[in-house]
RNA sequence: GGGCCGUUAGCUCAGUUGGCAGAGCACCUGACUUUUAAUCAGGUGGUCGCAGGUUCGAGACCUGCACGGCCUACCA
């Protein structure tokens, strides 16, 4: 007994061999097509409101039968390309040529084909496109995901994203957007006079972040490479250079835990302006995020998770300290020892873990307290040194940085700082971490090649991170990181 | 790493107290010249995720495993 796959699949094998018998290619190089579908229908309603003269309008168009709806005499069918979806009539299919009538029976849903023939509306005021000619493009041996409710086990809509791509036209649209917001942040940079770079994801040392890295292996080489956790310290290579303003938007690669925030690789943007500090990045990421908001969706707010949030500058900007003391009622500040701090955790039944050091405890305090209360963008300005290695004290306070992150909808969406360049200062703060991470266990290497570049002299800079993907999220309100990442990472199936 | 949930036809899903494996769509055959989730009549299709166990009998109960989802943990 052969199951309903392989049987489908082996009428359709063997109808491709009968095409072919006739002299049919099943798979022909190209079509001409003289419009997309939504153009097709464009060009009817330009007819309809009297911008043409055309007695007959002429379209060959091309794409997937996604629908099939036989009369008898006469049939209907639905293809859809890139552009969207239109209908085609097939009349008097029983007069058909012998080879057309041939190839005509062996169409199934999910082939693609093309056709040419005149424009017209039928009675319920469908856009179709008679046909006078037809061609088929592509044979498809699979059958289509179900045509009503889709495709939505989700496994499956990750592993063969085609097919939920086919089924769910909402997915198409959300990595439309996310096409368009990463070509707005490209535009708004560019006209601000930024430089676009590329800098290597294979490093020899993995650093700009605490992250584990991946390893792997160069063989001409013979050594081993980590792939990049952060953009950052390449592009400070280049503030040193001399482009003052660059950026670059590329893939991050985090070995860690995956979940509906994280996955192990993901797109970031960092951009570097000297001359600038952290007052003028917030400035500047709340006018790039309201402008990208406003061009790819023509408003200024979303609806993310039931709640609306609006991207309108200025954003709420409070301390860290203030807000910790506000959300969680501890100032860190009066428990500058992390045995203190923790005692003070535990007192507040907050599950503490024993490993962690003074900066995750205070850590854990933002992201418990204080970041599900951010859904409206919010800035937190001004964190503790020990965070933050690679951000410059303020000028009255060397224990505070000049760092803030951004938040909306509850999540992180950016982190920047007013950059550190000195040089000696940084060589402190590397030591300093390699001592703390020491202590729990990994050892990390003192980046020399960075510290030499600074030494040369690095103008005062401020950086920016944005996490693409988390932004994406926010502006299509997806609940996943794995509903904005065409091909999220998944365990391989046995 | 831990907890909870899921896995049944190509797809979407039912499956009662443990008692013959079901529906819709898709597919095949037939009818039908303006349908659009077309309609009507008939038909094909199953490793019930995998491996054990309990039982006269398991899709269902038990154990383990795999994959996925959510939560949690981890996470600059």
């Amino acid at each position: 007994m052969t199951s309903r796959i392989e049987h489908i699949s082996q009428q359709r094998r063997e109808k491709l061999d009968r095409l072919r018998a006739s002299g049919i290619n099943p798979y022909p190089h190209r079509y001409h097509r003289t419009h997309t579908a939504q153009q097709a229908v464009d060009l009817l309603k330009q007819k309809e409101a009297g911008l043409s003269q055309a007695e007959e309008l002429e379209a060959a168009v091309a794409g997937r039968i996604t629908a099939r709806r036989l009369m008898g005499k006469a049939a209907f069918i639905d293809i859809r390309d890139g552009s969207g979806k239109i209908q085609l009539l097939f009349q008097d299919i029983k007069q058909l040529d012998a080879r057309r009538s041939e190839l005509f029976d062996s169409l199934d849903l999910g082939d693609i084909i093309g056709v040419s023939g005149t424009l017209l509306r039928t009675r319920t005021g469908e856009p179709t496109i008679k046909v006078r000619d037809f061609t088929l493009l592509a044979k498809s041996l699979q059958p289509l995901p179900e045509k009503w409710h889709g495709l939505s086990d989700t496994e499956k809509r990750y592993r063969q994203r085609y097919l939920d791509l086919i089924a769910n036209t909402e997915v198409r649209d959300i990595f439309q957007i996310r096409s368009r917001v990463i070509s707005a942040i490209r535009e708004f940079l560019n006209q601000r006079g930024f430089l676009e770079v590329e800098t290597p994801a294979l490093q020899p040392s993995a650093g700009g972040a605490l992250a584990r890295p991946f390893v792997t292996h160069h063989h001409a080489l013979d050594q081993d490479f980590y792939l990049r956790i952060a953009l950052e310290l390449h592009l400070k290579r280049l503030i040193i250079g001399g482009f003052d303003k660059v950026y670059e938007l590329g893939r991050a690669f985090r070995n860690e835990g995956i979940s509906t925030r994280h996955n192990p690789e993901f797109t970031m943007l960092e951009s570097y302006e000297a001359y600038a500090d952290y007052n003028d990045i917030m400035n500047m990421l709340e006018e790039m995020v309201a402008g990208v908001c406003q061009q790819v969706l023509c408003k200024e707010e979303v609806e993310f998770e039931g709640n609306t949030i609006s991207f309108k500058p200025p954003w709420r900007r409070i301390n860290l300290r203030e807000a910790v003391k506000e959300y969680s009622g501890i100032d860190f500040v009066q428990y500058p020892e992390v045995d203190l701090l923790r005692s003070r955790m535990e007192e507040m039944k907050i599950e503490v873990d024993p490993e962690k050091n003074w900066a995750r405890l205070v850590d854990e305090l933002i992201s418990t307290f204080v970041e599900p209360h951010l859904l409206q963008p919010t800035f937190l300005i001004d964190y503790p040194v020990s965070m933050s290695p690679l951000a410059k004290t303020k000028p009255d306070n060397d224990r505070v940085v000049e760092r803030f992150e951004a938040f909306a909808g509850g999540m992180e969406l950016a982190n920047a700082f007013t950059e550190l360049n000195d040089p000696i200062e940084q060589r402190r703060r590397f030591v300093q971490q390699q001592k703390e991470r020491r202590k729990e266990g990994e050892a990390e290497t003192v980046d020399e090649d960075f510290l030499l570049a600074l030494e040369y002299g690095m103008p005062p800079t401020g950086g920016l991170g944005v996490g693409i993907d988390r932004l994406v999220m926010l502006l299509t309100n997806q609940q996943s990181i794995r509903e904005v990442i065409l091909f999220p990472q998944l365990k391989e199936k046995p």
